[in-house]
DNA sequence: TTTAATGCAAATACTTTGCAGGAAA
DNA sequence: TTTCCTGCAAAGTATTTGCATTAAA
């Protein structure tokens, strides 16, 4: 893990929960622990790629990221204030699977995330 | 509704499905239809407006929109080849909608989708 | 020395806005 | 006329890439 890696995953840390590339970039700048714009999207594109961080979308189409723990999950996120809650997904590996095989399909992988609009907004 | 909205509804139809601005753009251009990618745009934000059209993302952000109570369906893609399937996913609606609502979520929408490597590949 | 990491500036892609000409009311 | 609609070109924003420099192994 090279020491940009570490820096943004230390940020990701401190703000505990959502933040895009620029939030990142603004952070660590804040904390002499300048490092370029550049090098924290490259560190976040290695960090997803490790499954160390997971990748969102937030309503305008910008990339949010936040710590992810290994187990496989999805996502129920707030279309409004990006409150999420993680989401057992049981059913859905099941269908998954059930769908790619019928298909004759192999190595099957999948995605699916749950939005609307929570109970504070 | 303007003819512009009215064009737009009219491509959104005919790729009977999600579509961005850019490939409706291009849809209603092969078609002598041709408008400018501007009024697309602003067509879209208007229909978005009046709920005639959902909006969504892209895993890359772009927006991609489709009618709104169109039945929708999910994708089941080769990885290697592009090969597409549509997927009946009664499941996923369900599980969306009650996982969902047992965490005080109103308005819900998911997005779900497969993908492996088919038979071929 | 050889490789990998960094960051600036430029490039890219999607989307919005300014503005002027044209259509409709 | 007055208002709305259209679309080109320019601007804006998030993200990626080219490339030369620097740090590390």
């Amino acid at each position: 893990m090279s020491k940009s890696e570490t820096k943004v995953l230390h940020a990701l840390e401190r703000v505990g929960g959502f933040a895009s590339a620029q939030e990142l970039h603004m952070v660590l700048k804040r904390n002499q622990e300048a490092i370029g714009l550049t090098t924290v999207y490259r560190a976040l594109q290695s960090l997803v790629a490790d499954k160390s961080v997971d990748l969102l979308r937030r309503e305008d189409g910008e990339a949010i990221y936040r710590l992810c723990g290994d187990a496989h999950h999805h996502h129920l996120v707030c279309k409004n204030c990006g409150k999420t809650v993680e989401i057992e997904g049981g059913v859905i590996e099941k269908w998954a699977q059930k769908s790619g095989e019928e298909h004759g399909f192999r190595d099957i992988g999948h995605t699916a995330e749950i939005f609307g609009i929570c109970s504070d907004c």
